[in-house]
DNA sequence: TTGACGATGAGACTTCGTATCAGTATTGTT
DNA sequence: AACAATACTGATACGAAGTCTCATCGTCAA
């Protein structure tokens, strides 16, 4: 919904934020970006913006919910383009695909956990992995590597 | 139900590791820390090991399942003795008090998804962020800074 | 046109963690 | 007991990810 540049742009001025040249070659970046991306990526492709300006554009980003983030199961942190409200994220350990999806039925389990431990509930994080479909036909075996967490 | 000494180090036999004077030091550190921890906590109260030797035995004791690791809500990972198998964590975002619950339903969310998405599930992490009962009788309102994550 | 202030970029710095590597300790074998 | 093989260690260099500082610049509004 809100993956277009102008929308991004009027977000932006409506919270009082500037839209300079900088910011644009970001977003430009961001929105070129496949489906879930580093901030190092970012910057590969962004060659005429500063370090700090690109690692503060995607800061603001992730604050006006243009971009959420998405915790790979090796324990990194990446970055994509939010296209919904509330959601959590469905990731293909072998090709790294990712899915949105909302159907979990979070609501139950945080009304459930309210109950059972007086906890006022404000917020989870959900992240979910497995093998796509197309990884499953084309027969690969999944590496099996015990139960560590190794970076790529 | 693995947070003693002995245990550990027996699962540490079991698996063929050595059990030296470094990891004893690090695992008497680690039973020694409140709720949840930081490598560098560890770091700090282990003189007499050496920084990477601290990172393996933890990386050791993950691996062993005699940790697990905490996601706060800013960001940053903790880690904290695991008393079960599978679990989640609620987070109290004010005192961080970390509790452990199991009774998600998460079997029932994986099914739903791999019926609509075709994804073979194998994992999934889950943290719940909230606060807890005594921050709520202390009744000091949450700061609520915007949507930011910021560090501590 | 001037002043205030937001934004920028270069780069130093911090934090968290891994890789390297020479040296030490332990183990099993004979 | 001697030995080689191997596990482990700590110092340190390195790397990735991100923040902070600060002088400078651009833009808006009076």
């Amino acid at each position: 919904m809100v993956s277009d540049v102008d929308l991004v742009v009027e977000r932006l001025e409506l919270r009082g934020h500037r839209v300079t040249e900088s910011r644009r070659r970001v977003l430009d970046a961001v929105l070129a970006q496949p489906a879930h991306f580093t901030v190092d990526d970012v910057l590969r492709s962004t060659r005429k913006v500063g370090r700090a300006t690109v690692f503060r554009t995607i800061r603001l980003l992730l604050d006006l919910n243009v971009l959420c983030r998405v915790l790979l199961d090796d324990g990194t942190l990446h970055y994509r383009v939010s296209t919904r409200g509330h959601h959590h994220h469905l990731v293909c350990r072998e090709c790294g695909r990712v899915e949105d999806f909302t159907q979990c039925d979070i609501p139950a389990l945080t009304r459930q956990l309210a109950n059972a431990t007086d906890y006022e509930i404000e917020g989870h994080w959900l992240e979910v992995y497995g093998r796509c479909r197309a990884c499953q036909a084309a027969g690969r075996e999944a590496a099996t590597v015990g139960a560590g967490h190794r970076r790529a």
